[in-house]
DNA sequence: TATGAATGAGACTTCATTCAT
DNA sequence: TATGAATGAAGTCTCATTCAT
């Protein structure tokens, strides 16, 4: 039979197709919650965008919940890859050198598409599925929590759970706050300013 | 005195009746964003809940935006009259002793009816009317930064703008996110360390 | 008693009263038709431009059709004085000479609030009360039809319904359409043009 | 030829859907329209009518103006179609002859559907999308302007614009009240002196 | 598996009209 | 008689989702 040997090729075919739509389907997301905001990405709207047809896209997501969800983790992704090396970076330093690292890394962070994360923060609603959008902070809570602990001889004393959801939701807001709403202490001679007294926040408060 | 009681009455009359229409839209409206959240307050639901028709509801608001825009003004109102009080209370005090009663006020501010601060703070859009509803911590900034200028030979010599912005960003953070999403750090015996560790991060970081 | 005396002039006050509000309405009904359109004519706005409540609107005319018809009533009124003083003139005249004073006066009289002529043409909806809207060339018929009878002996043989028929509807959709979509044809230099082949068509058709 | 079959009746039998849908859509409406005026013609109303969704409604036309913009269309084409074929048809005849059958051409045009042809004239707003709807008869105007350029030589001296002005308007005029308004000029013994008299009139005019 | 036409509940909003004051 | 707040039916339009082809 001749479908035999194009079984295989066939197949993968269908795989790299699928995942080229899964991944058209994030970008095209993307790009419409950015450029027209979350109320007007209809799932029509995102598969045209996408180059597909609506059917194609309840193919691979069962819900619009589904894809913006998919968008969102794919997002937070990006944004704790940059955080997960610098804390795989600063492991072995001292809070003191390592605290400084950390806080230009969330700075960093804020910037893996900006825009997209000021609309996901923004305009899409927490609800159904999307209501633990916060999670992924979590990650960096427990990454925190993890890098505080081996550096515990060098902090007052104190309770590493509490300490480490001081320290990340301060900057968390701080770097969030500065990224989407006031670019302007991010301005070349106001950046590490910036980053100076976030960082003399967090030491201030943990030695 | 003949006319008077005839006519002014009647004024006052509608005007009550107006007072009541408009005052029942907006606690209906709270009440339903609370209950049902934001995508099921629909204008007809809202009027129903209200007692009112939707006709009336559209007599008062141009716009179900408009609607939940006066929402959000009368809660942040609430919000602020906590602290402006507050601010009021400790103007005259250092800020040693000022800090730690103005954290426990934005922890106590945030308790204003909490349920209704989340659901404005987590599914209402920031779109159209409602993009610019954070301006209301503008005023919180405004007034802490006052607090610092009065109080500027107490700290280290600083960026006021600079320093009142990661101090408000960082408190209504913190503040915040507990209230919301940690209750377990308000139970009787963790609150008083919380506010602890929350005035110690601002004290270690202005003085 | 001292109402007594009162009673004449209370009462011709309020039927002057009356007399202005109604002006009003008409006045303000016809402004907003020109400005907004028929379909933004509501009587909440007629009512609010005429500067009285929609109660006394509903106290004179007792539905918005009645009103419109009212103001339709207003406005032929206006171009039958037109059209009724020029036959008055003529009707002692040849039609040789009269036709071309009958169509000057046809022009003269869409002259009369064009604006208001074209919005009561185009947006007004011929239905219920206003079906009837056309009737007021009824008289226009009638009248010219009996100049011609008066000055049969100058036409041709003709049956005078037909030819009365004939020109009114002819020179009523020619003036009318120069006057509201052909304004080109009414500059000075092209008005009398304009007349004259009007003339032509008639006097050509009738003798 | 494998794929053809397969590939493009699907692609056919997907635009026949649409055709089908468009059409019933427009067939339904001008139902709608004669049969409860324009006031009652909603979009849901029509849909119904048509035995499709509202959402297929909007999915081919964006508004209802839009809809009823293409029924004018519609309609206006119908007409046009006999126009033109009169047109044609007396193109190399003289005017003498030739006007007759375009004044015959035009009473004919008239009853086509002219229930429907009321109701568009009548009640159909002339506003938004349909303020230029008149449009079409701009090409019985140049369609009749050309006739006489051709015929040139048999008319008197005269300006060409305004001489297919003067006739357009006027038997448009005649024949869409004759039709409309005064179904007994068009009696069969009526009929035949109706458009005599509308011939003489042109003539008169022209020669 | 892809396509895209079709669905229909439901959202927002307007406005002629009424009626208590 | 005037006022204007209140009414609520009804209209237009959107959009997540389904399903025949």
């Amino acid at each position: 039979m001749a479908g035999g040997p194009l079984t295989k090729p066939r197949k993968e075919a269908s795989q790299a197709r699928s995942r080229a739509t899964v991944d058209a389907l994030i970008e095209a997301t993307a790009r419409i919650l950015v450029r027209d905001g979350f109320d007007r990405a209809s799932t029509n709207r995102i598969a045209h965008e996408a180059g597909v047809s609506v059917g194609s896209l309840y193919q691979y997501y069962p819900s619009k919940e589904a894809l913006v969800a998919a968008v969102i983790a794919h997002h937070n992704d990006r944004i704790m890859r940059v955080v997960r090396s610098a804390l795989a970076e600063v492991a072995a330093q001292p809070i003191r050198d390592g605290a400084r690292k950390l806080i230009a890394a969330a700075v960093e962070a804020h910037r893996v598409d900006p825009k997209l994360h000021r609309v996901l923060a923004e305009q899409v609603p927490r609800v159904g599925a999307l209501e633990d959008v916060e999670a992924f902070n979590r990650e960096g809570y427990v990454l925190f929590r993890a890098y505080l602990e081996a550096h515990r001889a060098e902090v007052r004393p104190v309770d590493l759970d509490l300490a480490a959801f001081v320290c990340v939701t301060s900057i968390e807001a701080l770097t969030h706050t500065v990224v989407i709403h006031r670019p302007d202490f991010l301005s070349d001679a106001a950046a590490e300013t910036l980053v100076d007294e976030a960082t003399r926040l967090v030491l201030g408060y943990l030695l």
